[in-house]
DNA sequence: CGGCTTTGACCCGCGC
DNA sequence: GCGCGGGTCAAAGCCG
């Protein structure tokens, strides 16, 4: 029971720019197997104290996760707009270009020019729905088979904001058919889906710090632990939330590998 | 009942 | 002007 919530997807591996240190994961799965035998000997004070440091460990993880995360997408941004620099250097849009017609599997940004980007997603090929997940609400506004491609294209609006103008265009890649080419054109003019989650769950977990000043004798409060669970669950099922971290991190590793 | 998807019709730009 | 192809509209249907 505990060892299922201790292991829920953040061993994705997804923070390769950190030292191994800053994520502890493999220091809590090992503590649950090492104290696994001395369980029967003292249940109740083990537990309670091996429950107590797994939410604390938790805690910083999620920590991490969150600071990792919007810094992740700042550092995008600034480099989707080094990259408008850039693009008015002829050897480096050519390098760029390479890139781009090789045969890259992870999802990655293109170049942001005139607002519009492409990212490539894996996905099953035998799945036949053409939805890409990434943190904004999109409504479908039409399809259409075209001349290139056998796959038909979708297109998509941003329904998260009404104002939003941002659309998506949604279509198979005509080499892999495992792969999923999202066309992005505008920006958006609001925050994620996921963004307002986050902040709404910082902003309740900041909250629970006065409260547990006040009532708490050991420091971990009975909603702390639910609040970490809550996100915990939150995080680790959420496709969209990997899959924007994965995004993120491949768009960092292509920039590192052009420069 | 509201929001979303589906899908045929329509619009528009481009090349000939 | 015409045909073609990509993009958008909008009515109908579906679903929670």
């Amino acid at each position: 029971m505990v060892a299922t919530t201790t292991s829920f997807s953040l061993d994705l591996n997804l923070f390769p720019f950190h030292k191994i240190d800053d994520i502890p994961i493999t220091e809590v799965v090992h503590s649950d197997d090492d104290e696994h035998g001395e369980e029967e000997d003292d249940v109740d004070h083990g537990d309670l104290s091996r429950i107590s440091n797994e939410n604390k460990k938790l805690k910083e993880m999620l920590k991490t996760i969150c600071e990792n995360y919007n810094s992740l997408q700042t550092h995008v941004k600034s480099l989707m707009q080094d990259k408008l620099i850039f693009e008015s250097n002829p050897k480096k849009r050519k390098l760029d270009e390479t890139v781009q017609q090789s045969s890259w599997k992870m999802p990655h940004l293109e170049s942001p020019k005139t607002g519009v980007r492409r990212v490539y997603v894996p996905t099953d090929p035998s799945d036949k729905s053409l939805i890409v997940k990434d943190g904004y609400q999109w409504r479908k506004y039409g399809q259409k088979v075209t001349r290139d491609n056998p796959s038909p294209r979708a297109y998509y609006k941003c329904s998260s904001s009404p104002t939003c103008p941002v659309k998506k265009k949604v279509q198979r890649s005509v080499d892999d058919a495992g792969v999923l080419v999202a066309t992005y054109e505008g920006e958006h003019n609001h925050k994620s889906t996921k963004e307002e989650a986050a902040y709404a769950l910082a902003n309740e977990r900041k909250n629970s710090r006065s409260e547990r000043r006040s009532n708490s004798p050991i420091g971990v409060t009975k909603f702390d632990e639910l609040l970490v669970e809550k996100m915990a669950t939150f995080l680790g099922k959420d496709p969209d939330f990997t899959a924007e971290l994965a995004a993120a991190i491949s768009s960092k590793i292509l920039e590192v590998d052009l420069l």
